[in-house]
DNA sequence: AAGTTTAATTAGAATAATTCTAATTAAACT
DNA sequence: AGTTTAATTAGAATTATTCTAATTAAACTT
């Protein structure tokens, strides 16, 4: 189900795209630097405005289709709360997102091996499972 | 954190609004009936259409803003999955859901005690929750 | 039972995130 | 260098949802 638990730098990138029959754009490579650049949890606007410092003239339909495209090849995970623009996430590994209700921050949460298979426990024989989002709202220490 | 684990009869629903020093209305009474009458997890157009039926004269906004008190007074859960329409729930009970890739239906499971507290284990000390969502997607044994 | 208060509803406009469209550009082949 | 076709662009379109200002109707008061 998951292939890398570390994101490949953005010198990997290249091949990656390439294995999936994908053209290495500068596009591509830009947005995907700008995702790794800052592990904050981007809405797809935050990363326009970050990408259009370096490549003024990219549009919003270009960063909306390299972020579809990252997510296709299973390189960035896409984050839906509260339908709130969605949220991108450059973390492969199993990992459950905790929002903060007063600060709005996302944090990420790593679970276990045993988690996992107890969350695995909930589906019925015969359900084939491609993929699953946990999310925890509430206050941190910090916020409370 | 969770009071019913049943929600409340639409007879019920009365008494639960004016606890919340909320107006029982028709328009209320009518927009919950049709979330208990069939557990499909409609859209708030779903709910809408269904609505008009009864009450011909409803708004986009009145149906929006019964859901929004239900989902405040913790009646009904709003299920927010990969951007499309909210849909909503009146299972109160723990419960994680499974969509379909394939044929779109959505699949409440069921959630137990172990289950729970290997969840909740995934927060870090301070953390404190006030809700959790759990999605699943993949295939279901009919379809696939 | 009628009068009053104020919350709830209404129709329709406004907003925000995302997707679509058709023309242009540029990877990566030959 | 030339060709092919995928990717990008600007801007329009779409979709779900929220806002606004006027109207209606619960539920309290007398």
């Amino acid at each position: 189900m998951i292939k890398h638990q570390l994101s490949p730098s953005v010198q990997e990138l290249s091949s990656t795209l390439n294995k999936n029959g994908l053209r290495s754009t500068k596009q591509r490579l830009c947005v995907y630097d700008v995702i790794l650049e800052k592990r904050d949890h981007p809405t797809a606007d935050d990363i326009f405005l970050r990408v259009r410092k370096k490549l003024p003239k990219i549009s919003y339909a270009t960063v909306y289709n390299c972020l579809e495209t990252f997510v296709e090849c299973g390189l960035v995970k896409k984050i839906n709360m509260d339908r709130i623009s969605s949220r991108y996430c450059p973390n492969l590994a199993p990992h459950a997102h905790f929002k903060c209700t007063e600060s709005g921050a996302i944090t990420d949460l790593p679970i276990c091996e045993e988690t996992l298979s107890s969350l695995k426990s909930i589906l019925p024989k015969g359900f084939s499972l491609a993929g699953f989002d946990l999310s925890f709202h509430g206050t941190t220490p910090s916020n409370n």
